[in-house]
DNA sequence: GGCGTCGATACCTCCCGGGTATCGATCGCG
DNA sequence: CGCGATCGATACCCGGGAGGTATCGACGCC
């Protein structure tokens, strides 16, 4: 199978729709739907159930659209990965280091200067993104280690290290008669009529449907609960940087919030290597 | 980057020699040249280093080498799951369990019956291999799930659930001398003159240089410890079937072997999620 | 029932992947 | 030091296939 025959595949099967597939890939619709035939064909597999108004993927083809995804990224993983091995030979190594914006609290400064006193240590570029984006970066290549916070980032396919574990917050407004108390439960927040916790896009930029306002980043999230809009469930580690306005209360059954440091598995890379042994000594 | 291109660098990465490689991939050398030489131009990158005696690998061409074979298993994964999820959706679903030969004890049987007796479930093909294939089967997509056995199996970029962890012990002739001896230390074991661990085949299937006889499976290996010409340290599970000419004892520091069953991430298979809790409750 | 939409088919063109022949560089050998 | 062998690069040709345009056939909708 060429890398061509799964973009283009990835293609209709994400939009369900040759046209738009076409026009996203630059092509003209009737290669496509022959590629996509000749594809099917070869592996002797119906992938797409098309009718002249409708298209849906078969069990097959929500099989191949998932691996196929991966495949593609590990591919563009290689090709990005060469070409930054051979700026590394001449000019700057460099490492990305991808965490989400507002997250990690003191955790990364403190994590950047234990290994810049490393010997051999050489520079990290932090790359910040919302949610969601960052196991796309460092499975594409595009950065080469990661902090990610379980439960909520999926560190399938990812080699990982713990660093720290933490409890959770309720972010309110400083006014907020829920402000004062010493802690509180999942059931009181989600009880807080009004406060609806925010949207956060998808990864292809669209927002889920439901209530709440959308956000793209954490300086919108606390601007909105400062105006009594939102409010929003956060590991402890927020508290350092909150703003004066905003109060932060104890959530006593919250799940924990695990920050690890994770990145791609083959990755032989001396100086990911070092950042990681860095991290664990913190 | 097309497929091809990764097969063609692979191939001569790993010969680093263009005419074998050519042989390998059943193309003339001129075309394989040519077509390294356009993906060199349109990276931007050397690869390879080429005098009219000898081929070696640059510092970015050995990363191509290591990231491009994953992609390139990444995209057979691909097809063989799209594949095999045809066949599920009309034949028998199937689930290829790959294992160790000989390894495992009777865990494996267990967590086959614990699974058989679950509703919904599949039936499983048992695959046995040697030392060191099971990473590659379970990442290209000819099993779905696998017993590992840490430290000696790498489970980097699968998912994993820890099942038991056990001691070793060195496997004698019978009428060893230290085959009475309630146990022994790892110093004692590389002390024993005369009777060197064995060798294994590579993927590739040559074999390392070295002391000690080639085998090539479990049987050839007790075989040759009954003869008195090698000895091995295994974990304890195999004791329950040594044939009756050998003797294990404990060695107490030998490092812990932990079983753990590993799939590939992204697997959203009903079946293998099944079959990873059945094992957990065993 | 006519029109609009959408995927499939027919047919053409041209690029590119693959083949053969050959060159140029380098090493071994007498 | 010169000859031949080896190996990668280059030159040139050919054919298949990827991509384009025009058009068809099926289906839903007003």
């Amino acid at each position: 199978m060429e890398t061509r025959e799964l973009r283009y595949f990835v293609a209709v099967a994400e939009e369900l729709h040759f046209g738009r597939a076409a026009q996203r890939l630059g092509i003209a619709q009737p290669p496509l739907s022959r590629a996509i035939g000749q594809l099917e064909r070869r592996l002797g597999v119906t992938l797409l159930e098309r009718t002249s108004r409708t298209v849906t993927l078969t069990e097959a083809g929500s099989v191949l659209l998932r691996e196929g995804q991966a495949a593609l990224d590990a591919v563009e993983a290689a090709e990005r990965r060469t070409r930054r091995a051979a700026l590394a030979a001449t000019g700057r190594p460099g490492l990305v280091l991808v965490t989400k914006a507002g997250a990690s609290g003191d955790l990364l400064p403190k994590l950047l200067d234990a290994y810049a006193a490393e010997p051999g240590a050489v520079a990290v570029d932090v790359l910040l993104c919302g949610p969601g984006e960052q196991e796309r970066l460092l499975r594409d290549g595009r950065a080469d280690v990661g902090l990610l916070h379980r439960p909520f980032d999926s560190t399938a396919g990812f080699d990982v290290e713990e660093l720290c574990t933490e409890g959770q917050v309720v972010v309110l407004p400083a006014g907020h008669p829920l402000a004062g108390r010493a802690h509180l439960r999942m059931a009181d927040v989600t009880a807080l009529s009004g406060l609806p916790t925010p949207r956060w896009p998808r990864p292809d930029g669209t927002y889920p449907d439901g209530p709440g306002p959308q956000v793209r980043d954490h300086a919108q999230l606390l601007q909105l609960i400062a105006l009594g809009r939102a409010t929003a469930v956060l590991p402890e580690s927020c508290r350092t940087h909150l703003r004066h306005d905003l109060a932060a209360v104890p959530v006593l059954d919250a799940p924990a919030v695990t920050t690890v440091i994770a990145w791609p598995p083959h990755s032989r890379s001396r100086a990911v290597a070092g950042l990681v042994r860095a991290a664990t000594r913190l």
